[in-house]
DNA sequence: AGAAGTCTTTCCGTCACACGGAAAATCCCG
DNA sequence: CGGGATTTTCCGTGTGACGGAAAGACTTCT
């Protein structure tokens, strides 16, 4: 029960701040991090003297600073920020109108890399660097169809949330879903994650066959845009896919 | 020269990594901050353990990893955040048809909080989380000549360094263009911070006449858009920026 | 107003844990 | 295969992190 290091406790205390866009006393940061107040306190002293956090005098509050937005400039930058999948994905959202995202898998959640918005009023909700439940999303989906079974069976009985009603929570139908959508080569959603919302995605897999870690999807609201308008997009998809993989291989891609 | 505390450190080694967009080594890591390479390799171990930096087991190599874009969204949903401001600047951007940002001053430097396209195909170069010298940025002249004398002097005093051959560097005639873009409400830079660039700024000032902290921009190619056309312009930023600092007092902004 | 409760901040004695030099292991060239 | 650079492991030392407790600030209630 050894606590751990300082470093790790601050960075915990920096996720922390991350759910609290608003800003949060010592207190309550302690206690969403299991740590003493005094604890906390010093740590978030630190945090605001690196400017990783900034400190209201007036409600005696903190949140997150400004330099942890540069360390998202540094990861857009890298090869590892698929910054490569820019210029394709732009192109379809200009093409079909829609909002094109692109995500990876991160433990049980797609966390979205990269997003830009279609021409339709849709505004896109989810920004940059939002966690989703991977079973609820058509980018979660086709990156797990195309894991390895071991890989796919865990994540299909792991806990399965209900995001909306329609979210899929039965490990079988589920996984009988990501068979069809591997087969096909691509995954959708209709409503399972976001009342009114469906969307389409394809994984990003790179010629060597290894499993896939980026995905890209449109979306579409569902008053708008029909299942099989939206479907018809698929081939657009693949193409920028495509495109994507052969880039990032060129560059010798970091994993995430 | 008792060495600073882990944490420091480790916050340390995320910034050298957000410059280093395609990885490092442990030791260009440990070089870059002036840290032992046993420590660096200690704190990137730890670092790595909470997935704010991902290990490339076959290059060996270190960079920025999903983590730290999560806190870019927690800083993107707070109020500190400035999510209030994208609206207005959507709209700005639609319908002048040229890029829009948005962005603080830290330090000497702005750094860019908020991006939206034009419809032209000038691409934004410039990301979120990107730092420019104040003095060579549109944004950053319109803050500081807001601030008051004091503050404005120090800033004019300080180092300018030239990033282009265009940009100011001569602190009196920074002064004397800092007044005059107090006076008129806005600034404006000429291929000071990039060659065929030219962008106006206004700051959004608050009602209680505190100094400003954030401004907003249009960006255009010289070639495409003439001095004249940008600064008409000009009411139209003034109208968004009025309606971001009535949103933002609103609901109590966090200061960075 | 006063008192009770909650939250923030400071203090300090103890000891776990970070520190970093140096050695060992590994990689990378020619 | 050998020499140089880089990464990784090891370990004895001592420093600075730890957190309970008390003091201080702010809010709320009767």
């Amino acid at each position: 029960m050894a606590a751990e290091d300082m470093l790790t406790r601050g960075l915990r205390v920096l996720g922390a701040l991350a759910d609290h866009p608003d800003g949060a006393g010592v207190s309550r940061v302690a206690a969403a991090c299991g740590l003493p107040v005094s604890t906390a306190h010093r740590l978030l002293g630190v945090l605001a003297a690196e400017r990783f956090v900034v400190y209201d005098a007036d409600t005696r509050r903190y949140a997150l600073g400004l330099r942890a937005l540069e360390l998202a400039r540094g990861f857009n930058h890298s090869s590892g920020g698929y910054q490569v999948a820019f210029e394709p994905m732009r192109r379809i959202a200009r093409e079909t109108g829609l909002p094109a995202i692109a995500g990876v898998l991160s433990g049980t959640d797609v966390v979205l890399v990269l997003a830009v918005e279609g021409r339709q009023h849709l505004q896109l909700r989810s920004a940059i660097g939002t966690r989703n439940p991977w079973h609820a999303t058509a980018l979660g989906k086709a990156i797990v169809a195309h894991l390895d079974a071991a890989e796919r069976d865990r994540l299909c009985a792991g806990p399965l949330a209900a995001v909306t009603p329609r979210t899929r929570t039965d490990p079988d139908a589920l996984r009988a879903e990501l068979d069809e959508a591997r087969e096909r080569g691509w995954a959708a959603v209709d409503e399972e994650n976001e009342i009114g919302v469906r969307a389409v995605a394809v994984p990003v897999l790179d010629p060597e066959g290894s499993p896939p870690r980026l995905a890209l999807s449109l979306g579409a609201t569902v008053s708008l845009t029909g299942r099989a308008e939206l479907y018809g997009h698929v081939p657009l998809l693949r193409e920028a896919a495509r495109e994507i993989a052969l880039r990032m291989s060129a560059s010798g891609t970091v994993p995430a």
